[in-house]
DNA sequence: ACGATATAATTGAAAGTGCAACTATTGCAG
DNA sequence: CTGCAATAGTTGCACTTTCAATTATATCGT
């Protein structure tokens, strides 16, 4: 009945799940009590920001913070009607659009930032060593590769 | 405006972000897939099967599985409806419930155990050194601790 | 150039989630 | 014992997420 899995990975699996949900709500509770949206947002405003001109096509950001498309649609028109994006057609290609950061966009990541990066620290890399770090870093890159 | 978090930090909550969603979405849908119910289900099944007498009450499941007490509610009607589970009245206090595991409930996790079991595997530990299933353990066990 | 197929994004309906209010019961202070 | 706060669980409501279907446009094979 039980496949060959070690009972270490199991246990590992475990603790992973917990810890992410744990850290997570932390945060999100954090966010909120300062009247700040919540993570998924904040993942929205970042990836637009690293893109060049603060612009991608839906598609593309849909892939990249993790999203179904029809999920993104009313992500970001919730952050339109915030005027923390702007949607613009695309001019090559007149199914698409681009999302693209406004000024608004900008400053509301900024705002979010410290208390998000709070969060992660007091929840999570505080208690870890440099060791540590490096090795899950290297480790969960690896698995994402796949 | 960047509070002192260092970069391999912010680096390694990405990842491990990243890891999270896309570990669990793939194990969602062969889960989805094989026609078996999701991993919140699983989670309940199995916290009920650890506990004395396959039975707890409400409050303790809801905290076992870090889930808010509304949350549970619903959840637990729906694996009800699907004969997994049934409550039952507590003697000693009369407000409160047992949440049972039947024996449809057992059936059903071991169901899903294999193609859990394999999802945990192919898309997570299977990519991980022993070394680095020690070190992440740890570290994360520790970052629970708080 | 044509039709079949694929892709981009949106939409409607249904399911899931979270918050706050509510009911019922228990326990504790005085 | 009485009344007030705390606890257990459910419910209403608003919001979010998902799935399948839809619309519009682009691309590919012939």
């Amino acid at each position: 009945m039980t496949p060959n899995l070690h009972e270490s990975h199991s246990s590992l699996w475990r603790v992973f799940l917990t810890a992410y949900t744990t850290i997570t709500e932390k945060i999100e509770r954090d966010l909120a009590t300062a009247d700040l949206p919540p993570l998924t947002w904040y993942d929205v405003l970042w990836t637009l920001e690293q893109a060049p001109e603060h612009r991608l096509r839906l598609h593309e950001l849909a892939e990249k913070i993790l999203l179904s498309r029809s999920n993104l649609t009313r992500l970001l028109d919730r952050l339109e009607t915030a005027g923390l994006i702007c949607r613009e057609r695309c001019p090559n290609d007149r199914r698409g659009a681009y999302a693209v950061l406004t000024e608004a966009g900008i400053a509301m990541r900024q705002r979010m930032w410290p208390f998000y990066a709070e969060g992660i620290s007091k929840y999570f890399t505080a208690h870890l060593s440099p060791e540590e770090v490096t090795v899950m870093h290297q480790a969960l890159e690896r698995v994402l590769k796949v």
